[in-house]
DNA sequence: GAAAAGACAGAAAAGCTTTTCGGCAACTTA
DNA sequence: TAAGTTGCCGAAAAGCTTTTCTGTCTTTTC
C-alpha cells in the first residue's frame, strides 16, 4: 500500500530531466524543436516516473475526450456485446473508449442516457437498437456524430449501418438447394417485425431463381421456441413430404426441431433445419447441431465504429450500408448418406 | 444543422447574467455567497444557453472523472450485462458512467484494457470473472479501488461480490422437498468448478436437514445439454424411481428435460426438475417453463458499485461478500395433480 | 570578423471550472 | 459620526497539457 498517492504529471517529469515542461511536452510527443540527447533525458525520466499524460487536460485542450458512447436497449447484450466487441477492435482501446449504456428499452431512461453521454463530451454515438427493424432517428440536433447500428434509423440523412437480412434469407435458401433439398417450408417470427418479411423475401428469391416455391405460404408467428414446435406440427400434418425447414431463428429453429423428433423425423435426412443467429449456446447443442445464418455483428460493430471515426474526422456518411451474413453449416444440413 | 458549433461555457453565462464566473460558479453550485437574485439571474442564463458544466475540467480539479471501469471477460455478455445494470442503477448515469471493456478471456488483453482504463483516470474499476469461481487477485499495485465481481479474488484483502452458491443449492434442495419429492437425483457440470461443488454442498446439507441422501452420488460432467442428456439417462436406467432432479444449470436442465420426456416421464407429475442461472430464454420456453435458481445478478451489480462508491469515498472494504439467491417458480416444479 | 541563419529551450497563454481570499458597499452599533 | 460587521461580488490561482512565440546561443556564410 507504498502506492503514490498522486500519479506523476509532467512538470514532475520535467523537473527531473532539468528541462522545461514545454520542452517535455515536445520531447514526448515527437515535435521537432527538440536535440536528441534532450528527448533521450525526458523519455528517460518519464520512464522512471511512469508517467501517463492525464487524459482530461489533454481533452479540455483538444476539445475532444477519445470516448463514445453506446447506447444500447438490448436488455440480453446478446447483439450489444459482439457490436461492442467489433467496435472495441477498431477504435482501439488505447485511443478511444466505450462508454456502454443501457436504456433497457424505455424513451424516457434513453433520452436521460443521451444527456448523460452528451455531458461527457462523448466524441460520438452508437446506437444499437432493440430489434433490427428501424428505429426513430435520435434527430439532427444531436451535438456529435451517430452511428446506428444493427437498428437503421428512419432518417435517410442519417449513417446506419445494418444486416443484410434478405441477403442472409438468400444463404439459407440456396443451402438447402446446394444439399438437394426441393420441398421446403418456411417458419418465421412475428409479422410485425420488417425483417421477418425480408428474409423471406431473400428465400422466395432464391428458391424462385431455382424455379422452386415453398410447400406453402411461409408461416409467421413470435421468435420463440414453442411457436417452431407448433408450426412444425401444423406444417407436417399438412404437408409430410418436406425435407427442408428454414427458420426465422435458433429459437424457432430449436422447436422446430424438437417436434420433428416427435413427429419421427430424422434430421437431416428427412428434414434438413437451418436456423438464423447463429446464437452458439443453442446452436452447438442441438441434436443435430443446427445450421444457422450468422449476421457477423463484431463486423457490424467494427465498421460501425469506423464509419463514427470518419465523421468524427469530418468526413460523414449517409444512408443505410447492409452488411452480408455468413452461412454457418452444422449437422441439420449435412445429410449422412 | 444550425448547431451551435462550441456548447456554452461557464464565462458565456456569466457575461449573459452579467456577472463574473466566480459568482456563476457558486451561484448554480448552491454555495452560500449569493444574493437570492443574482441566483435566479444565473439559473436563467445558464437555462437559456443550456449550459452543462465540462466534466473535463471538473475533473482536472477535483481529480475524480467520475467514470469507473468494468472489465469482464464474459464474452456472451450473460453475466456482465446485468451486472453492469446494477451498477448503473447504484451509480446514477448523470454521477458516474461506466466504461465497459471485454477482455475475452486472455490476460494479455486484460493488461492492455487495465493499463487503458488506468490511463483514463477511472475512480475505480469492477472486476467481472468469466466464470464463478476465485480469479487471480490484480494485486494490491492498481492505483484506485477494485471490487471483484461474481468471480471473487483469491486475495483475502480484496473486496469481492458473489453468489451465495451453497445457499443457492439449498434452495433448490429445499424447493423440491417442499413439493414433497424425496428420491432426488443431483446431475451437475464440470468438476473443475468449485462452485459446483458449492452448489452440492448446499443441497446436500438440506437433503441431510430432512434426514434424507440423493439416490446416488452427485454426477459430475460439463455445463452442456448433452451432458444433460447423457447423464439423465444413466441416471435413469439405474434408478428408475426418481421423483426430484436437480440441476447445476438450465441448459443442463434443459437436457435433462429432453431425456425425460423421451423415455416417457411426465414433468414435474413424474419428475420434477430445477435448474440453476435462472437464463430467461432457456427457462421460460422450456416444456414445462423451467423452474431455476436465480442469482440476482442485478443485486449483485448494485451491491458492487456501492463498495465501490465507498472505497471511492475512502470506506474501502475487504473479503467476499456472499449473495442470497432467490428461488424462481416455474412448471417444472408445479404439480398438476 | 561581422552579419545572417538556424537550432533549441523556455515563458506564457489557452482550455474550463472551482475555491480562496480580498475588497467594496451597505449596514449596525456605540 | 466613526468604528466595526455583514453581505456579495470579483480577481486570481490551481489543476495539467499543448502550442505559439520569443529569446538565446551556436553555426554558417561572405
Amino acid at each position: 500500500m507504498v502506492e503514490k498517492s498522486k500519479p506523476a504529471t509532467l512538470s514532475d517529469v520535467a523537473r527531473l530531466a532539468g528541462v522545461s515542461v514545454a520542452t517535455a511536452s515536445k520531447a514526448l510527443n515527437g515535435r521537432a524543436q527538440v536535440r536528441a540527447s534532450t528527448r533521450e533525458k525526458v523519455f528517460r525520466s518519464a520512464e522512471a516516473l511512469s508517467f501517463v499524460p492525464n487524459p482530461l487536460a489533454q481533452g479540455l485542450l483538444s476539445g475532444q475526450t477519445g470516448t463514445v458512447g453506446l447506447l444500447t436497449s438490448d436488455l440480453e447484450g446478446r447483439f450489444s456485446i459482439p457490436i461492442m466487441m467489433g467496435a472495441e477492435d477498431a477504435f482501439g482501446a488505447d485511443s478511444t473508449s466505450v462508454f456502454l449504456c443501457d436504456a433497457r428499452g424505455d424513451a424516457i431512461r434513453e433520452q436521460h442516457q443521451l444527456r448523460a453521454l452528451l455531458s461527457r463530451h462523448v466524441d460520438g454515438l452508437i446506437i444499437v437498437g432493440a430489434r433490427p427493424d428501424p428505429r426513430r432517428s435520435l434527430g439532427p440536433d444531436i451535438t456529435v456524430p451517430v452511428v446506428y447500428a444493427y437498428a437503421p434509423s428512419d432518417h435517410p440523412e442519417d449513417c446506419s449501418i445494418t444486416s443484410d437480412n434478405v441477403h442472409g434469407g438468400r444463404l439459407a435458401a440456396e443451402h438447402l438447394l446446394g444439399i438437394g433439398r426441393r420441398r421446403i417450408a418456411i417458419i418465421t417470427g412475428d409479422s410485425a417485425y420488417g425483417v421477418a418479411h425480408d428474409r423471406v423475401a431473400g428465400l422466395l428469391q432464391a428458391l424462385h431463381d431455382a424455379g422452386l416455391q415453398p410447400v406453402e405460404a411461409p408461416f409467421f408467428g413470435s421468435w420463440s421456441e414453442s411457436w417452431g414446435r407448433a408450426a412444425t406440427r401444423i406444417l407436417l400434418e399438412a404437408h409430410p413430404e418436406i425435407d427442408g425447414l428454414i427458420c426465422g431463428s435458433d429459437q424457432i429453429a430449436r422447436g422446430a426441431m424438437d417436434a420433428l423428433r416427435e413427429l419421427g423425423r430424422d434430421i437431416p435426412d428427412d428434414v434438413a433445419v437451418i436456423g438464423h443467429d447463429n446464437w452458439e449456446v443453442l446452436a452447438t447443442d442441438a441434436r443435430p447441431p443446427l445450421s444457422s445464418i450468422d449476421m457477423d455483428l463484431q463486423e457490424l460493430g467494427r465498421r460501425a465504429a469506423e464509419k463514427l471515426f470518419d465523421a468524427i474526422d469530418g468526413r460523414p456518411s449517409h444512408g443505410i450500408e447492409k452488411l452480408p451474413c455468413r452461412l454457418m453449416v452444422r449437422g441439420s444440413t449435412t445429410p449422412t448418406h
